[in-house]
DNA sequence: CCCTGATTCGC
DNA sequence: GCGAATCAGG
C-alpha cells in the first residue's frame, strides 16, 4: 500500500484526534504502526513544533467522551447489562468495607451519563449456570478495573458496576482469543441458548 | 507482558 | 520516501 492523499488525510485526522499509531495502522490497513509513525515524522506532525511560538501547547486532552465524536467504529463498549449479583445462597455478610468516599461537593454534576446504548440481548441471570455465576463473582474480585480507554483487543470488556457512578470499570482480565471477554465472562455472555436446563423452580 | 512514540538506516 | 528493527519508555 502507498500513502495516497486519502490515506494521508486519514492519518492526519486520526493522529490529530489522538489516536495511537497502532490504531491508525489498523484503520488504514496494509501498514504497521511503524509505518504510521515513520510517516507521521516525515510529515512533521509528530510534535507540535510548529512555528516558533508555543513550544508546548498541550494539544492533548481530548476525552472524546464529549460532543461530536464522528468515530465510525472504535467504541469498544458494547456494554452488556451489568451483572446483577443475585445474593446467592448464604453469606449474608457482604461489604464490611464502607466506602470512604464521601463525595466531595465538587462533584456536583448531575447524573448525566451516558449512555445508554442499545443493550444486546442478554440472558437473564437466572438462566446462567450457578458455576458460571460463581466464577464471575470470583473473577470480579480480581478485575483489573480498567477504564474505557485502557481496554484493548485482549482485555475483557465486561462492565462492572453502575456507569452512572464512580464505581464503574471494566473487568480487564485477559480475554479469550477472539472474544471480547475473559473466560468467566464469556461463560455468562454467550449461552448456548439451550443450556437453560430448568432448575427446579 | 501489554502497550506507547522516537530513531535509525538499508532499501 | 518508506518502514522494519530497534530503542526507550509506561
Amino acid at each position: 500500500m502507498s500513502w495516497t492523499d486519502e490515506r494521508v488525510e486519514t492519518l492526519k485526522r486520526m493522529w490529530a484526534e489522538g489516536q495511537s499509531a497502532s490504531q491508525i495502522a489498523k484503520e488504514l490497513g496494509g501498514v504497521t504502526r511503524n509505518a504510521v509513525i515513520g510517516k507521521v515524522h516525515r510529515l512533521g506532525l509528530s510534535n507540535r513544533t510548529e512555528d516558533g511560538a508555543d513550544p508546548a501547547p498541550e494539544p492533548v486532552a481530548k476525552p472524546a467522551v464529549a460532543a461530536a465524536a464522528p468515530e465510525p467504529k472504535p467504541v469498544p463498549a458494547p456494554a452488556p447489562a451489568p451483572v446483577p449479583k443475585p445474593a446467592a445462597a448464604a453469606a449474608p455478610a457482604p461489604e464490611p468495607a464502607p466506602e470512604p468516599a464521601p463525595q466531595p461537593a465538587s462533584f456536583n454534576r448531575r447524573p448525566i451519563v451516558p449512555a445508554g446504548q442499545p443493550l444486546p440481548p442478554q440472558p437473564s441471570a437466572n438462566e446462567i449456570s450457578p458455576e458460571a455465576l460463581a466464577s464471575v463473582r470470583e473473577v470480579e474480585k480480581r478485575a483489573r478495573k480498567l477504564t474505557l480507554m485502557e481496554l484493548t483487543e485482549r482485555t475483557c470488556k465486561w462492565p462492572i458496576g453502575d456507569p452512572a457512578t464512580d464505581k464503574f470499570w471494566f473487568c480487564g482480565l485477559p480475554s479469550m482469543p477472539g472474544k471480547p471477554y475473559c473466560e468467566a465472562h464469556v461463560g455468562v455472555a454467550f449461552q448456548p441458548m439451550s443450556s437453560r436446563r430448568d432448575r427446579r423452580r
